[in-house]
DNA sequence: GTTATCACG
DNA sequence: ACGTACGTGATAACA
């Protein structure tokens, strides 16, 4: 058996793939769809060849040398889309990782590599595969060359196969052939122009005929139809520069380098990583049978010798610097945070300059947990730069930890880039130091990490080995780019306090009585079960009324409600669409009223007292590294969306309770959006606004609709609050006017007149858009960026989000800057004031404090002094402040 | 696991 | 012409 080679067309591969699949993209925003169907080509491709070799031809500039001569000649080659450009490097980047040879010449295209490279291979006896989208390649077949074309029709992808006889059968012309047919008819997606007036069926019949196009040129007098003969005579300069464009060179001074080319296991940890990154997880199953070791291994050890494990200690206390990860195991695993116990497994601690020594300790003889607890916490205070993965994490077993020696890389990774949905240290590792560690599911063989107690002793020193290699090598680049991107004092003097300010919170959690809103949920069951008879007798069937599906067939197909269509899956059944009918239709308010109870019961009522803890408490998580603007988040209850709007659900806020002897004391910040946005655009009316009066929408209202203060009607109001909203949003005339109920037209007139009334924002909010543009990101008043690759997409929907966003984000992001920095400093005030008040909940604008009776004075003191304090804006900032014996009287 | 809906700022 | 408000998380249904 003869060796055979895959030839691959790069580009035309790429591009071929970005029009047959459909638009893809990972958690950074990448578009992903080209070269996952790439890949797919790709491998299909080798699982049929099963190739001894293979390489991929790219060109070196996009838009070709060769095409570039007719491109001057006509001028309309349309520029490659940006998300099929920035698709580019990635596949290239792929492929390197997976060891696989990338061919380029300066001066020639992919298609001269793969003629020449496909010659020589015959020449030496291979078989050759040559894969492209690009039919021009037809003109290489022979009986050992193989030419074989993608074709991606309704998502499914078939491969038309060409060998000498193929090409033959299909055009009844030779492949070299093809090259003539190619200059008669030319090729529009190559920018060949052939010659006017002759198509496919023509060009074929004169090619039978005469063989080539020189000989046609030369007994052009006999040819048949008229307009051939005309276009041969008058334009055959045309059909020259076309067969010169069409012609393949198979003598471009390329090489194969037999060994690169070899197909070896492609299945390496670099290529692992970068599928993971890229999100695609069906090919990750590929890799599950080949065990791929990483190439330059970090080089971890087990230690388990008490003599040995305390000299290493003072060896490590000297470190300027170290990284620690601790195994824990939680048990039970669900159920309310406050009833699980914590167990250590083990730690690993990097340690050393240049390449670290990394050391794992399992928790098992005389190693204890507590010894390893108390070890650990004693290095933290000594070593100077202590790096973890997540310091509120760290923070729950080793609670003593020093704020000023920890670096939390987690966090540090969120401020280099808020748009990924995890920071996972191989990710870290990766991206920060171009280094490759085994991700987690290259260590368990799945994305489930298992409990720490049931992992192996080699899973166990690897994950935790290679988590604290991974902030401690990453740490110092990551410092580095904080520092050059302005952001270093928001992580040092925000965001790390802010670790111990959420810890904290989420220690003391918050009371709450499981018995209200047990009586609360019998209530609303008892409602619930008197509308689902009477939505059932006015329906006239039994369905289930939580399906969507199976409700927009009962409305709009049983009882033929109008409103159609809305979702991908079926009709919308959405309340802004029920609402419109509810009037006319018992059933459909039925129905809202249901959704609201339905709502109320189970995510509030049920869902709230599964997470009470046996202390009677509810200990919530809060994120701090998920949202793109810079806020944090609430899970395993959020806290942050208690209904308060409707008074049904605001009742809910009586189950949460202040500990006997304790009130809650509850401040808001006034619109801080808005302040932020009259404080970043400079506006002088809308600041003059803010001076002068005690209801800037009444204040927004009398400016832009021209009329006296006093005159403003509950109407204007409303409309000038909408559009303030609006423009925090990155106002779009058509969002408003759906909000608002009237049309774009009205909407942006609205618009127009509140620019005209506050210019100075209009010129803010086009400024945020062109920043964000020129840099690719936006920062808030206090450094914080937020990439937004969405502006740069030649798609008007993502473009226009994207814009929309570049308007929000500065704003959004500004305001949690500001409530964070509030948070550190009443937490801090209290401390130094050794008050036992506890701050509870932030909820974005507001914060609830849990305060002994007897220092409430001081509590609001500090509270008032500190949240207005927080920032210094060109309009002071107010808060609303109350105290009750539960979350509904303080709010 | 994804989709639709709805709770909050 | 395109089809939207910005940022989250929990639940139930359905595949």
């Amino acid at each position: 058996m003869s060796d055979k080679i895959v030839l691959l067309d790069g580009h035309s591969i790429l591009n071929r793939a970005f029009y047959g699949v459909p638009d893809l993209s990972n958690a950074e925003g990448l578009h992903t769809n080209a070269v996952y169907g790439f890949l797919n080509i790709l491998f299909k491709i080798l699982d049929e060849e099963q190739p001894q070799y293979l390489a991929v031809a790219f060109d070196l500039h996009a838009p070709t040398f060769r095409h570039k001569m007719y491109d001057q000649y006509k001028g309309t080659r349309k520029p490659m889309p940006q998300e099929l450009r920035e698709q580019v490097p990635v596949i290239q980047e792929v492929l390197a990782a997976m060891d696989i040879e990338i061919v380029t010449k300066e001066g020639y295209e992919a298609d001269d590599i793969l003629g020449t490279l496909g010659r020589k291979c015959e020449a030496e006896g291979m078989e050759v595969t040559i894969v492209s989208g690009d039919r021009d390649l037809l003109q290489l077949a022979t009986d050992h060359i193989l030419i074989r074309i993608p074709k991606t029709v309704k998502r499914v992808t078939t491969i038309e196969n060409y060998h000498t006889a193929e090409v033959l059968e299909k055009y009844s012309l030779l492949p070299k052939q093809i090259i003539d047919l190619k200059a008669l008819m030319g090729d529009t997606a190559d920018n060949i122009p052939g010659l006017p007036g002759v198509g496919e069926k023509t060009a074929t019949k004169i090619l039978l005929q005469y063989e080539t196009l020189e000989n046609a040129h030369a007994h052009f007098e006999e040819i048949k139809p008229n307009k051939a003969k005309e276009a041969m005579r008058d334009h055959y300069d045309l059909a020259e520069l076309s067969k010169k464009l069409a012609t393949i060179d198979t003598d471009a001074p390329v090489e194969l380098d037999r060994e690169k080319a070899a197909l070896s296991n492609f299945y390496t940890s670099k290529a692992y990583e970068m599928f993971k990154r890229l999100e695609f997880k069906n090919l990750l199953g590929r890799f599950e049978e080949t065990n791929a070791e990483p190439e330059d291994a970090v080089f971890l050890r087990t230690v388990t010798d008490f003599s040995e494990a305390e000299e290493l200690f003072g060896t490590i206390a000297k470190e300027e610097k170290a990284g620690a990860a601790l195994l824990t195991e939680e048990t039970p695993k669900d159920g309310p945070m406050a009833d699980r116990s914590r167990s250590l497994v083990g730690m690993a601690v990097a340690y050393g300059s240049g390449e670290p020594d990394v050391v794992y300790f399992p928790a098992e003889g005389f190693l204890t947990g507590d010894y390893l607890k108390e070890k650990l916490t004693e290095l933290q205070k000594q070593i100077p730069v202590f790096c973890v993965m997540d310091g509120k994490e760290f923070l729950k077993d080793m609670p003593d930890a020093d704020e000023a020696h920890l670096f939390d890389a987690g966090i540090a990774a969120y401020l280099l880039n808020p748009l990924k949905s995890q920071y996972s240290y191989d990710d870290i590792v990766k991206e920060y130091v171009h280094r490759y560690v085994p991700a987690v599911e290259e260590i368990f063989g799945g994305s489930k990490i298992p409990a720490a107690g049931k992992m192996t002793p080699e899973q166990q020193e690897s994950y935790a080995g290679h988590q604290a290699y991974a902030v401690f090598a990453a740490q110092e680049n990551m410092e580095k780019l904080l520092k050059e991107q302005g952001m270093w004092d928001l992580y040092r003097n925000v965001e790390i306090p802010l670790v111990f300010t959420l810890r904290q919170m989420e220690a003391d959690g918050i009371a709450a009585e499981k018995e209200a809103l047990s009586v609360y949920g019998a209530e609303l069951a008892e409602r619930i079960g008197e509308l689902e008879a009477q939505i059932y007798e006015e329906a006239g069937e039994e369905f289930n009324i939580n399906s969507p599906k199976q409700l927009g067939v009962i409305l709009f197909e049983k009882l033929q409600l109008p409103g159609g269509k809305k979702t991908k899956t079926g009709y919308s059944t959405a309340a802004d669409v029920l609402e419109k009918l509810a009037p006319d239709h018992k059933l459909v308010a039925d129905i809202l009223e249901y959704r609201q109870l339905a709502k109320l019961k189970s995510t509030y009522a049920d869902g709230l007292q599964a997470v009470i803890g046996k202390d009677g408490r509810i200990h919530s998580t809060f994120n701090q590294t998920i949202t793109a603007t810079g806020r944090i988040s609430s899970t395993d209850p959020n806290l942050q969306n208690i209904p308060v709007r409707m008074e049904l659900g605001r009742l809910i806020r009586k189950a949460f309770v202040p500990k006997p002897g304790c009130v809650f004391l509850d401040a808001d910040y006034s619109q801080i959006e808005l302040r932020v946005l009259a404080h970043m655009s400079g506006d002088e009316n809308l600041i003059e606004a803010y001076r002068e009066a005690e209801d800037i929408h009444r204040m927004t209202a009398s400016k832009v609709f021209h009329v006296p203060l006093e005159e403003v009607t509950p109407l204007q109001r409303r409309n000038a609050k909408a559009v303030n909203f609006g423009i925090v949003y990155g106002i779009s005339s058509f969002g408003l006017g759906q909000d608002l109920g009237i049309s774009r037209k009205e909407a942006e007139a609205y618009i127009q007149q509140y620019f005209e009334t506050y210019p100075g924002i209009h010129e803010f909010l086009n400024r945020c858009v062109e920043d964000a543009k020129e840099k690719g990101y936006s920062v808030t008043m206090f450094g914080r960026r937020r990439p937004m690759p969405e502006l740069k997409s030649s798609n008007f929907m993502q473009r226009s989000f994207g814009e929309r966003v570049a308007m929000n984000a500065p704003i959004q992001g500004t305001a949690a800057d500001i409530i964070k920095i509030a948070m550190i400093r009443v937490a801090k005030r209290l401390k130094e004031e050794q008050l036992k008040t506890r701050l509870l909940l932030q909820v974005h604008d507001e914060l609830l404090l849990e305060v002994p009776e007897d220092e409430l004075e001081k509590a609001e003191q500090i509270l008032e002094e500190e949240m207005t304090g927080a920032a210094h804006l060109a309009v002071k900032l107010e808060i609303d402040m109350h105290t009750g014996n539960n979350w509904y009287e303080a709010k």
